[in-house]
DNA sequence: ATCACTATTGTTTTAAAGACAATAATAGAT
DNA sequence: ATCTATTATTGTCTTTAAAACAATAGTGAT
């Protein structure tokens, strides 16, 4: 029994629900899938899925099964491509997943040079702040946040990501310079929401922390709109550095400055890692990506932030 | 092409260095495998053996694939089997590996009982200090002292592994009780080597780490044999306390107390851990062993150590 | 240079998967 | 409750791919 096609057609089928559509999809018959996945139940001494004409369902362990073998398929088709593209020139869909603020304003501006450095690499962006388990699924490359990852991803630090307070020179001389830390609660806030929630205006003083956060004016989970509204002088904004490169060149918002730093959780190192699977450097178009990604965001992170 | 055929005549191939005897073992002839491993390579458009008729070996990227499909024709095997075993009584061959001391100290006196309770089970224990990669390689469980594992493997905490410094009764009449820590350093010492090398002295006074190590009499990663000599008088000794439990009840050796705790390690919290890979517990016999071990083991360590 | 062993190649045989038609079963509509 | 359209399955034939076996060619060791 060819055990790899029958694992191939059963995944097919849990995935569309249907024998007949999976069949499509290899352009067998239905016959052929349910043949061959009759064999991989009876080899297995299970039953993986649950049939009747017009449902298929996938028993408990037909669910455990799935899992497994999605995952190993995967594997498989890594190390094939790994072999495939050996030493040949960087080519193929690419995969990128960013964090959104930093994907539009850091990594989306540098990749037409880099399309016209690999032509033959065809990219395929995702912006998202949801984090993406890297190894499970089909993305090649994650930029995110500061979180530590396993051990099979290698994480580089690209930048530091450190939220830096910031507002308007209209707002300042309407509401006066806040001339401490805990001065802070009786302005205005503009606060940016990671997935995990709207992030607060947090303060270390004496090693105790401290929530300095002042009245809601706005909470989004985009940067720029916020931005613009400090712009306005509408409140204070906490924000990282690299989001508001631009608008403290031209002076348009102010950084301000306290005895003890502000930050936006009690984690220490802030920064942006861009985090790929080790094995995975190899395939050249990836290799290509990493090594152009770290270069240039490194070197225009130092310039403008550090 | 039955690619996953072609993958294990591959590995087979590899292992034993010939088209011929690998041949032998899946009692085909060897033009067979030939034909096949020639197709794989096709497939993937590279060599993955270099070929003469006397001897057999991977090319560079070869061994890339060689590492990635041994590991997924392990991950294959171990989902085949969790879906064969389901919910079926516990049987088959059960791996397991152990420190070696914890191991003929704690462990072997147990698994007799454990065969007892489950016959079908054929037990296969390797005793070494040497850390298997759980995880890559053929154990289904693992015994070791203090060290983290990652995200897929759970470690359940067995039993404290602090080491506690003792000597015999006719030791101390003649040299002396040593009446604070760091008079250790002049008295004779019995050292255990682990893997990482001879365990020192340790003591921590107001959060500094001084080695108050004596003068050496013996090492050696053979824990009996330098609890003999302890008891023959022959230095102070530190080990832990459950290789010491036989000794202290019958007084052949006496545990010493020092305002300063010792330990061989500046690492705080020292334990014998059991590991396994969360998915194989589902395998009948892995949880089976899983259950019964940590139930014995925590009942016998907080009686006997805690 | 020869020998013994090994991988490969040609050719035939066997086994397994695909194709196609027909059947049985069932959810949803009438 | 009955009918219908769709779906999975089963039977049978065809095609394809792998196994067997014999023969060849290449290579390291003697």
């Amino acid at each position: 029994m060819d055990q790899l096609r029958a694992i191939r057609y059963f995944c097919k089928v849990v995935e569309t629900g249907s024998f007949t559509k999976a069949a499509k999809a290899f352009n067998v018959p239905p016959s052929s899938l349910s043949r061959r996945v009759a064999d991989l139940e009876k080899s297995l001494g299970a039953t993986l899925l649950k049939r009747s004409t017009r449902i298929v369902k996938l028993t408990e362990v037909g669910q455990i099964y799935y899992k497994d073998v999605q995952q190993i398929l995967n594997q498989l088709e890594q190390s094939n491509e790994t072999v495939r593209s050996y030493q040949t020139t960087p080519m193929g869909s690419l995969r990128i997943s960013s964090m959104v603020g930093f994907g539009e304003k850091i990594v989306l501006p540098l990749l037409d040079e880099f399309s016209a450095l690999f032509p033959e690499i065809v990219l395929d962006i995702s912006l998202s702040d949801e984090l993406s388990t890297l190894g499970r699924d089909d993305v090649d490359i994650a930029i995110r946040g500061g979180y530590a990852p396993n051990e099979r991803v290698i994480a580089i630090r690209l930048m530091d990501n450190g939220f830096i307070p910031v507002a308007s020179a209209s707002y300042i001389e309407k509401h006066g310079t806040p001339n401490n830390a805990m001065a802070l609660k009786n302005h205005n806030g503009l606060y940016f929401k990671a997935p995990s929630g709207p992030t607060p205006w947090l303060c270390n003083i004496n090693g105790q922390w401290h929530d300095v956060s002042g009245p809601a004016i706005a909470i989004s989970n985009n940067g720029s709109w916020l931005a613009k509204k400090a712009c306005a002088g509408e409140g204070i904004l906490m924000s990282t550095r690299w989001a508001l490169a631009s608008y403290l060149e031209s002076g348009e918002l102010l950084e301000l400055h306290f005895d003890h730093p502000l930050a936006i959780t009690q984690n220490a190192d802030m920064a942006v890692y861009l985090l790929y699977q080790k094995q995975r450097y190899l395939v050249p178009k990836v290799k290509a990506a990493v090594d152009f990604l770290v270069e240039r965001i490194k070197v225009s992170g130092n310039r403008g932030a550090m």
